[in-house]
RNA sequence: UGCCCGGUGGUGUAAUGGUAACACACCGGCCUUUGGAGCCGUGGUUCGAGGUUCAAGUCCUCGCCGGGCAGCCA
């Protein structure tokens, strides 16, 4: 077994292993978990969870688990099931032979309540939830004991077994803990351990079970069962632990360390499983997997790398400080790992009629085009050249401003890996719509790499008659503020939705190559961004989403005129 | 007016009592057949006030600010 952490720097958590290793807590053992509950689909934000309990597994030679925490048959589905770990896997882990569910433990949970019970430390109460919850007392007042408190272990004993076998209607008794009404911190307030769930079936255990253990009662269990080192999970369940480690102390049980970090929050964006759900089953979005959403499905379908999310992961560090992670960071490490291995391509978004005058109407040329500069190894391809192109209608103005060093009328720029062209007219329809530009070429400037700048401007562009149609779907952010849960009194997240988060164009024209291309193939579109060709595809029907767009100055220069 | 947890450039994370570091963003500059990539540089004295110490972001005290907690959710 090969240890390396020995390297710094070190978050809080891994240092606390260490220690623990060092003192032999654990007999130097390290075994963690990433405990999902199948009620909807994995975000960033479980990736952060998921890279920290494999990586530290990995770390300190031990393993990691991943276990189902399924204890709530009202919220879960297999569906999540089977895409919770679709999308692990595809994140780059493996639990190897260990998948576990909550639900398998349930009999053992019950066996422990009965202990419990019979240590005189859990009682059944026949309060409803709103008495229960009036006895709870306030944040600055203690609570009042119910009256059920002080049965027998007998009556107990009996009682729960007739919970267990379905005696008793929904939401009529449950099982408490026998703590403490006026605790200061709320959750040790005989806290509720089992509650009777008839309506629903289990969609593992169906009806065998009515009685569904609570999260503070089964999560503690659970880690204990399994062996876990280090419980790890976020900051929300600090005032959780005293129960964490109550139940454990009570049995006498194996007793894992639970410790709490903050979990990641991203600028323009929802994290919670609450809203992510509203915004597909309001349609906001078109499903889980929609490359807007930050769940691990639409990520991957927008195109992300599991590599690039792994080492997005790894530079947020992990700490007990509420945090919001600008978004630029993920798509920082997005663009870093696209750059390195996405082919470059030619396509035209937003087409534009360029005819060169003096080009012969007949002559084609096959130009070479580097495949990915960042690889040389990679080679070059042909690119077919023409006297009628198409470039993009945003690399032309008839009356360019200050800064805009593109195609211009009387001006002359380059076209990438062909020849220089200077626009000599500007072609119109009735409406005043510019129609085309004509050019004229300089022959002799094909290939003159070491020419200095006769224009500080490179354009890309396609050859009218060999390109390819493609659909093309423009992705943005999701939503317009920051903070998108910052609304006016009254409204909900809707209002900081962005319109054009998606804008679908079709007849985009490509370079022939990527007639070829294959759902999930990975490309560089030059001087536009980084494109991922999508499963909607179809044969002569190929349509690219959008990942990321490249780092664009113009736009930037184009910001500060519009805002001075 | 309760309990718990936090506070280091715009953002996130380091500094383990000894000259505040790294990344992203931003702004300059260089380079470039992608206004891409790459390279170089400018921003902070660590929430505030005291205290301990030769020495404090780090330890102590008191404030201030932020977050969490009153589901038979997790």
């Amino acid at each position: 077994m090969e240890n390396n952490y020995s390297e710094k720097p070190v978050d809080f958590i891994r240092e606390i292993i260490r220690q623990d290793i060092a003192s032999g807590r654990f007999g130097a053992r390290v075994h963690t978990r990433f405990p999902p509950e199948p009620n909807g689909y994995l975000h960033i934000g479980h990736a952060k969870a998921i890279h920290l309990n494999f990586e530290i597994a990995k770390e300190f030679g031990g393993k990691c688990n991943l276990r189902f925490d399924d204890t709530n048959p009202a919220k879960e589905e297999s569906e999540y099931v089977e895409a919770i770990k679709q999308d692990i896997k595809w994140l780059g882990y493996d639990w190897e032979d260990r998948l576990y569910f909550a639900s398998d433990y349930f009999e053992k949970m019950y066996q422990y309540a009965i202990e419990l019970i019979k240590k005189g430390k859990a009682y059944v109460c026949d309060l409803s939830p709103e008495e229960i919850r009036e006895d709870r007392g306030t944040l600055t007042q203690p609570g009042k004991e119910s009256p059920y408190r002080n049965r027998s272990v007998e009556e107990n004993l009996e009682l729960f077994k007739r919970m267990r076998n379905g005696e008793f209607p929904e939401g009529s008794r449950t099982l408490r803990a026998k703590i403490d009404m006026s605790s200061p911190n709320l959750n040790l307030r005989d806290p509720v351990m089992y509650r009777i769930i008839k309506k629903v079936p289990h969609y593992r255990t169906g009806n065998k079970w009515c009685i569904y253990p609570s999260y503070d009662w089964a999560h503690g269990l659970e880690d204990s069962i399994e062996g876990i080192t280090h419980s790890l999970c976020s900051l929300e369940y600090e005032n959780h632990r005293p129960l964490y480690d109550w139940f454990l102390d009570q049995l006498g049980l194996y007793h894992p360390r639970q410790i709490e970090f903050a979990r990641l929050n991203m600028t323009y964006t929802v994290m919670s499983k609450r809203y992510l759900a509203e915004l597909v089953e309001r349609k906001i979005v078109n499903g889980w997997d929609d490359p807007r959403m930050p769940t691990l499905a639409g990520m991957r379908r927008a195109g992300y790398t599991p590599e690039a999310i792994r080492k997005f992961c790894k530079h947020i560090g992990v700490a007990k400080t509420d945090s919001v992670v600008d978004i630029e960071l993920l798509e920082h490490f997005v663009r870093e790992h696209l750059n390195k291995i996405c082919q470059r391509k030619m396509v035209v978004i937003n087409p534009l009629k360029l005819v060169i005058e003096n080009y012969p109407e007949e002559k084609t040329e096959q130009l070479d085009a580097i495949n990915n500069p960042e690889n040389p190894e990679e080679g070059k391809r042909k690119i077919p050249f023409s006297r009628i192109l198409f470039i993009e209608r945003d690399d032309f103005m008839e009356n360019p401003p200050e800064k805009f060093y593109r195609l211009a009328p009387g001006r002359e720029v380059r076209l990438r890996y062909a020849y220089y062209v200077k626009c000599t007219q500007v072609v119109k329809d009735e409406k005043g719509d510019i129609k085309e530009i004509r050019c004229v070429y300089d022959p002799d400037s094909r290939n003159m790499y070491s020419d200095k700048k006769r224009s500080k401007a490179i354009i890309h562009w396609v050859s009218a008659i060999h390109c390819i149609d493609v659909e093309v779907r423009l992705y943005e952010r999701l939503f317009l503020k920051k903070d998108p849960l910052d609304v006016p009194e009254g409204s909900d997240f809707t209002v900081n939705i962005n319109p054009d988060s998606l804008k679908i164009v079709t007849g985009c024209k490509a370079e022939p190559s990527l007639a070829d291309a294959k759902p999930n193939d990975r490309f560089q579109f030059e001087r536009l961004g980084y494109f991922v060709c999508d499963p909607d595809s179809a044969s002569g029907h190929i349509v690219f989403n959008r990942t990321v767009s490249l780092k664009d100055e113009w736009q930037k220069i184009k910001k500060f005129f519009s805002h001075p």
